[in-house]
DNA sequence: TTCGGTTCTCGTCATGTAGT
DNA sequence: ACTACATGACGAGAACCGAA
């Protein structure tokens, strides 16, 4: 992350005394990194129009120490999973509608062949009815 | 009214699987 | 091998309900 960029920050949904700085990289690939409120200080924040409310710009300045890079590092991964939780709150949530609609569609059919039994039985009572009427009067 | 038990809902983690 | 996604399992908190 040495070669860090600008990047973008929102506060709004990051737990209490935290802030995600997101950085274009050299390549153009975007990073994030979470900065404990007292770090804020360290980043140059800007506010360029073309980025939506709450959201502003950010340049780290001088990450070099062996130290630093581990704490760059671990809050690369505190990043990762605070990523991975976000996207696995909504996939569970997905998965619960679909099961529940999957579990709405099995009753209707349940109640489909229900109907279906009941019916058939009707069938098969007054066809029973039929047959021993016929066998009586041979 | 309140207390304890039960059910529901949600977020998270662990794990398996398919695609690259 | 790595990544993204789906899903089961689990715990926490909310909502509900019947008994005292």
């Amino acid at each position: 992350m040495t070669n860090a960029g600008q990047g973008a920050v929102t506060a709004a949904a990051m737990p209490a005394g935290t802030t995600i700085v997101q950085y274009t990289q050299g390549d153009g690939s975007q990073q994030f990194v979470t900065v404990p409120a007292g770090e804020v200080q360290a980043y140059q924040i800007r506010a360029p129009s073309s980025l939506p409310a709450g959201v502003v710009m950010a340049t780290p300045t001088g990450i070099t120490s062996p130290q630093q890079l581990a704490e760059e590092s671990a809050r690369k991964r505190e990043l990762r999973l605070m990523k991975n939780r976000y996207k696995n709150r909504e996939a569970a949530r997905e998965c619960r509608r679909r099961k529940k609609e999957y579990v709405k569609c099995l009753e209707t059919r349940v109640a489909v062949l229900e109907q279906q039994n009941k019916t058939l039985i009707e069938e098969l009572k007054s066809l029973k009815e039929l047959y021993c009427h016929k066998t009586e009067t041979e």
